[in-house]
DNA sequence: TGTGTGACGATCG
DNA sequence: GCGATCGCCACAC
């Protein structure tokens, strides 16, 4: 029995932290790279973060390119703010992705 | 111990 | 093209 979800947060977050400005990357990216089960886990490690500072959520989103409507700091209104201060823009209400996707 | 839930993703209609 | 549904799996109750 082993905390799996202690176990993972540090790596997510460790994860996420890399992202540099300007840029987002994808729960499935995430997931892909730490071998995780499902992209879900992801989001469910990130919401139960207890570190938002060092952990730039907001430049996570969805494989689609849009946000999460259950985002913790704001709303997802806030989150794409907070996205285009970094210099990301959006179309229709969605990440350009061949622009702003953050190779893992 | 079992059931429900959820920052997702892909597929079906 | 968009909406709805299922599957994924760890965690809370």
């Amino acid at each position: 029995m082993k905390n799996l979800k202690k176990d993972y947060s540090p790596l997510v977050y460790r994860l996420v932290a890399k992202i540099p400005k300007g840029k987002v990357t994808t729960y499935g990216q995430i997931a892909k790279k730490l071998k995780m089960k499902s992209a879900r886990l992801v989001g469910q490690i990130l919401h139960n973060n207890s570190d938002p500072v060092k952990t730039p959520c907001h430049r996570v989103v969805f494989a689609d390119g849009k946000l999460s409507k259950s985002y913790a700091f704001g709303g997802a209104k806030k989150q794409k703010e907070k996205l285009m201060n970094e210099g990301i823009t959006f179309v229709k209400n969605k990440i350009d992705f061949k622009t702003f996707l953050y190779s893992l």
